[in-house]
DNA sequence: CTTATTTATCGTAATATTGCAATATAGTAT
DNA sequence: ATACTATATTGCAATATTACGATAAATAAG
């Protein structure tokens, strides 16, 4: 074996892994902190902000993309990238509600 | 390589990477939701309500119990599971402060 | 003590991820 | 066309994850 059994769960709970395994690496955390930080989009330089060589980074924002979390766009000779808002507030939401379902429990044990 | 280079990157970008990447599979999401759906933390039938084996419902519970998600303990012969209020909170906060700044954002180009 | 019952651990095969050097691609400028 | 710059893709080695059968450990019931 080796490969999630993606089958047996429903769409929203893998979507929802996919976007927090994408945000499951520290580079990828650092980009999207990067990212929210920048005011504009423009960002041909976060190679330069990161200790990992350039494919790595390449690779890293292609998993961000894949995921939803960012987009990009040719802006010229660089890329622009930046965050999906939408993706964020989504994640976001959801953890909201179950903060709320947690804080509504009348039993706590452990 | 193969192994993440945790050490480029902070405290705070680690431990938040490993807490999503702990939800970034689409059983520990599952397993996550049953344990704040149900009232109360006394929880023996993960493994009936999941299309999973023992052993590995058991490897999932063990790293969502490492990244500090859940929290567990022994009730007999069962063992009592219950979602950690905190580390949930903390992520929340975490994607809402990201959730303001880019609100906050003047450009808005992508 | 023996037998269930429940959860954990070990071992292992299949697959995925991480990281980077080398190379490719695409646009800009000279 | 040539050189330059920025990003992507390929290929590959090292390591990690996923899943489960077999087995162990621990407690409860008879």
């Amino acid at each position: 074996m080796g490969a999630t059994k993606t089958d047996h769960f429903s769409e929203e709970q893998n979507r929802l892994a996919n976007r927090m395994k994408a945000l499951g690496h520290p580079a990828r955390i650092a980009i999207m902190e990067y990212l929210i930080q920048v005011d504009t989009c423009i960002c041909g330089d976060i190679v330069n902000v990161l200790p990992l060589a350039q494919p790595t980074v390449s690779q890293h924002l292609k998993e961000l993309k894949n995921a939803g979390l960012i987009k990009g766009s040719i802006e010229g000779t660089a890329i622009c990238y930046c965050v999906d808002k939408d993706a964020i507030a989504e994640l976001q939401r959801y953890l909201a509600n179950a903060n709320l379902q947690l804080e509504n429990k009348e039993k706590q044990c452990c």
